[in-house]
DNA sequence: GCTGATCCTGACCGGGTGGTCAAATCAAGT
DNA sequence: ACTTGATTTGACCACCCGGTCAGGATCAGC
């Protein structure tokens, strides 16, 4: 049985090896999780994949979905991150620009995570409509409520809120869940041109 | 054994009751396969759901796979027609316009056969790397080719026609894909707000 | 070099997996 | 009613699945 964390002080707050072996399984965890979602994916496979038995995996994670379960969250945390860096005193077209920049980082920089995100909404989002429902949504409202505003005095072209926040999403995303598709229809591309291409698009769909 | 279809003319083409059965095989599959995936979907759950034995279910389609791959070739024919119904002698925004709608009622009509395609995606497009190369690659060539044509003619903005085309996709299939999230974050969400938004967005962006 | 805690593994378990097979059922023509 | 071929299924197989367990390495502190 793995030992229980409430320990007064067991060693440096929970021994760097420890730490270590953790982060090699949950990195194999994402390669395969993320290819073949929650069903598809097998212990033995990320076992394999960290270069260890699945029993040695089975001593630092209670389970598969324990293995899950820690992924998704650690990945929500980023998630919501570049929503709430939208500055409402700042210049609202040059916000939401910065917005989608940051979101298509992501998705250049975190492929894997946005393809696990991708398959556990495919899939129903039965593991993390808690999440959508307490964390996401009322930032998402929080920020309608902003754009809203922005429309209203004018600053930025009236278009629905919601709409422009899930195109966002969609367009950004689609570079990570799609890369095999973008490679094979379209082998040069580079993510330079994606950003361009947005950086027109929303400004002159947003500029008034 | 399955009978071969090779022979002269077995019944009326291929009796009716085998294609029917055939056909609620293939409904169940897309279930089960669009949620799943190909592997986490599993044989037992696609019988059950098609209302008989797995044996049963074997005696229509050789194997998992062939299941799979006979509804993953269906699909693409269907995925295909809307980028061919593109008219060369059309008015340039107009006929992208079209484009991005039919495409959008595509992703609300079939939105299991997008979420099919879209797992495939995500898994690497192990099955349909064959078809992304011969089937639709060419195809968007041909179309970038026309797109340019009507940039250098004036006709339309001056954009990246493989962002642009890249765009739609995303754009439409998201409503598709992400259904699930959209109807957590916005459950008021329907389909015609994103119809009108993506007129909005892509008029701005494409008229010169 | 002894000791105790941590780390790691082979062997195993019950249940699920894709797939097979022989036998039972059904539909239809005669 | 009888025959023939298409359809359906229970029983089964070898293998894989998530997870357990008893015991063997390994390492740190003494």
């Amino acid at each position: 049985m793995p030992p229980a964390d409430d320990q007064p002080a067991a060693g440096p707050v929970r021994s760097a090896r420890r730490q270590q072996t953790e982060s090699a399984i949950l990195e194999a965890a994402l390669d395969v999780f993320a290819v073949d979602g929650f069903r598809g994916a097998t212990l033995d496979r990320i076992a394999e994949r960290a270069g260890m038995s699945k029993p040695n995996l089975l001593y630092y994670f209670a389970s598969k979905d324990d293995v899950h379960a820690r992924l998704l969250g650690d990945l929500l945390d980023h998630w919501l991150a570049p929503l709430r860096g939208i500055d409402p005193a700042g210049e609202p077209v040059e916000e939401i620009l910065r917005y989608v920049r940051r979101k298509l980082a992501m998705s250049r920089d975190y492929p894997r995570e946005s393809r696990l995100f991708a398959g556990e909404i495919i899939a129903g989002a039965p593991r993390i409509s808690g999440f959508l429902a307490d964390g996401l949504r009322p930032l998402v409202d929080e920020t309608v409520g902003l754009i809203r505003g922005w429309i209203a005095q004018g600053r930025i072209s009236p278009v629905d809120p919601v709409q422009l926040i899930f195109s966002i999403w969609a367009l950004t995303q689609h570079h990570a869940d799609f890369a095999a598709q973008i490679e094979i229809v379209a082998p040069g591309d580079r993510a330079g041109d994606a950003g361009a291409f947005l950086d027109q698009l929303y400004r002159r769909l947003l500029t008034p």
